[in-house]
DNA sequence: GGCCGTTGTGTACGGTTGTTCCTATGAGCC
DNA sequence: GGCTCATAGGAACAACCGTACACAACGGCC
């Protein structure tokens, strides 16, 4: 028996654009910005190496696409939570949900914010990226809360995400909870 | 005229590993933790390639040397400020200064915390460096707040930090004056 | 059916990296 | 003065990187 001969994907590939994106966006929270080469996520895409310089002009370009559509992601997810909201309590409450089921819950976004703060903190067109992030987050919250409170507010969150990142013990939902009343309760 | 031989350090060179890392902190400074090179840091300090590596086991290993003298003396210089501070109100103060003329005062310091965060997401022997730093300045504000209050200002503070450093326009004290004490107040 | 332009593929190149290794040097001790 | 060994120095190596490019293949239009 031959060694299994890494089955390629089809030669005719529509959507191969897209599905790069995603790849991309897997190998970063997987491995870090730094490990997502042209030649890694050529592999865990199962394309050859010409196929990412052919559908993106350069690296640079990709990982843009990619924390851009993944910044989309989050912040519309958010912001219906906020939509949804009835009042400012349910809006806190609903902030509670969203860090610690989406953000804190699963690594993956976890780290992927924290990878992109990384790679924004050298790249002006990555910064871009999370300034709109910044005043997309900050848009959903001003829905419930005055504008120098969503600030703040953002800001601990902001922190409570990093300090979750780098510690070991995770916070818990209470944690935060008593954290988010007493700023903006 | 030769063009300028670049001077070299004298060979006869006591103290050079003390300088090696204090370069190493400039380069990351100026030019961010992934262009922290042998060869760059090297050129920065005018010294030959080989001389890292006989001075460091490895570039890990003198990058985790240059981050926790960085962290001690900025961990140390904060200390002192809560140490000096005789009440909880003068503690805020304290920290409104720290933060706007220690960190987000000078570029480097600043730059410097945000490019360690980044380096620590992936580098456990860095996370344990930030770990470190985060314990030690939750026991300083413990001087004076209570460890509940303690963890959350720490966490509003590197928010406040990361957001600085990621935004366009820099935060004002005024601005984080109103929200510590919001928060601790 | 035949052409053509878009898409896919594989290889090669120039550059940079961390690390190793051999040699030269000189300060401190006898 | 002579020896010795920690330090200084520079070249070399293998691995990896982003990108360019020439060629193959295929869908859609006439």
């Amino acid at each position: 028996m031959t060694s299994a001969p890494a089955r390629r994907a089809r030669r005719h590939d529509p959507g191969r654009r897209d599905r790069l994106v995603d790849t991309t966006l897997d190998v970063i929270a997987e491995q870090g910005v730094t490990a997502a080469t042209h030649r890694a996520i050529a592999r865990a895409a199962d394309v050859p190496l010409g196929s990412l310089t052919y559908h993106f002009a350069s690296l640079a370009e990709l990982l843009a696409a990619a924390f851009t559509r993944h910044v989309d992601a989050v912040a519309e997810r958010f912001d219906e939570r906020m939509r949804a909201a009835p009042d400012r309590t349910a809006a806190l409450e609903a902030l509670v949900e969203h860090l610690t089921g989406d953000l804190l819950g699963s690594q993956r976004d976890l780290v992927l914010a924290v990878e992109l703060y990384v790679a924004a903190a050298r790249d002006p067109a990555l910064r871009a990226v999370t300034q709109d992030w910044m005043s997309r987050s900050r848009r959903s919250l001003e829905r419930h809360l005055d504008p120098v409170t969503a600030r703040e507010v953002d800001a601990l969150v902001e922190g409570l995400v990093l300090h979750s990142a780098l510690s070991t013990e995770p916070m818990t939902a209470d944690q935060i909870r008593s954290a988010l009343h007493r700023l903006a309760g």
